[in-house]
DNA sequence: GACAACATCAAACGATTGATTAATATGGGT
DNA sequence: ACCCATATTAATCAATCGTTTGATGTTGTC
């Protein structure tokens, strides 16, 4: 879960005050001396440890991606597709995967401040990534990318590819908005504490789901 | 479509100018400077007609709704809950709507810079907004909530108020997430021109959604 | 204990930031 | 022609930016 040496050197102290701080304020917001402050080090040693405030990023980006790359492969794998048992299997690792992405985006707020600062760079960048980010940014995304891709086709077999990515694009961008835009949201509804009830809302996503994908399972609206 | 007035006065220069820098580089990536030049302005200017960087912002902004607030304003009026045809009314505004939405928010990619400018500004802005902006935000997202709340109440009266509000957010999500994304996306899918066909791409929207909203005219997975 | 390699520091660098100033230009109103 | 309010200008303000520098501290090796 957490990063097995904890000592705490100042380069991991700075990422961290980094990872903060660029959520915070963005990157042009935010300046070395208040990374450097909030790591109780000197700001010169951010051009000494990363080559300077890009470099710094793109090591805060890579600590990010290091930290939250076991979600996905801490699911079980599914069977290929027409293989006895794959269908069940997706469609339980379909769930499971909605609610390991769901929770990871969402119920990672008031834990851990870098975990959840993490999260909103993260969104920032996936939405207009630095250039030098944008590489790191698709390799980190893969494995979540394949593991959806491949349950939606044991599923739905019957798609060919272009169906089947808007399938994925669409049910990865409700779990991602309902994240990203959680602030707006709940100005909307009024209520600053939405939702009270996380695992409603966890199951009403993979039940909006599985009907928009069309596994004859999840009708006539029950869930399966 | 367009604003009455063109003659393109220094301040609305500044707005213009302003719109494209700030959706380019961020508030604080883009510099008074900057903007004066791409508006053959004086950078003083700015503080004169605008009190300031943030006063021009939040110009910006409201330049920016005051051009996009017409498309929800042109779809039909629906009847009330129970009224007679309401719920093919409902049915079919609701599918106008989301065409309308999807439009606005993708087709107007390479049309005019500044409606693009605009669209990258207002999904940053809904995204992580400026402490000022949020309330002007609200305002301009109230009509398109109100409008698919709506449909959604006569299309699933057996609803409450809470699943009904999942439901939006998890319609209004696809769609603002495939615009966000679209960058991302694109290189996913390994096609920089993606979605070669908008119409297939808003009909997959359609028909998911009607899908995971559960009503029955959409089932067993054919448009309606 | 001397040496070397690395880490950290305070200080200063030039450039740029948003904001301000005072002077000037412009265009009716009388 | 004079006046006043509004626009616009170049120049300058102090502050902050990311980076660089040279000195100092720390550590392990011989």
């Amino acid at each position: 879960m957490t990063f097995p040496e904890l000592p705490h050197d100042t380069r991991s102290r700075l990422i961290e005050s980094a990872i903060l701080t660029f959520a915070a304020k963005g990157f042009d917001g935010a300046g070395i001396r208040e990374i450097a402050k909030g790591a109780n080090a000197n700001s010169a040693l951010v051009a000494y440890h990363f080559c300077g405030k890009e470099g710094l990023f793109r090591e805060a980006l890579k600590a990010i991606f290091a930290r939250k790359s076991c979600v996905v492969s801490e699911l079980a794998t599914i069977p290929p597709v027409g293989a006895p048992g794959a269908r069940q299997a997706a469609l339980q690792g379909f769930q499971d995967y909605i609610r390991a992405f769901f929770t990871e985006l969402v119920s990672c707020q008031g834990s851990d401040p870098i975990d959840e600062a993490a999260m909103i760079l993260m969104a920032r960048e996936m939405q207009s990534p630095r250039p030098a980010s944008a590489p790191l940014l698709l390799e980190h995304l893969k494995p979540y990318v394949d593991h959806l891709t491949h349950c939606l086709q044991v599923l739905r077999p019957d798609l060919d590819e272009d169906a089947l990515f808007a399938m994925g694009v669409s049910i990865q961008g409700q779990i991602i908005h309902f994240r990203n835009s959680l602030g707006i949201i709940r100005l909307i509804r009024g209520n600053p504490a939405y939702p009270e009830d996380l695992e409603k809302v966890i199951r009403h996503h993979i039940d909006f789901s599985l009907r928009g994908l069309g596994v004859p399972e999840a009708f006539p609206l029950p869930r399966i």
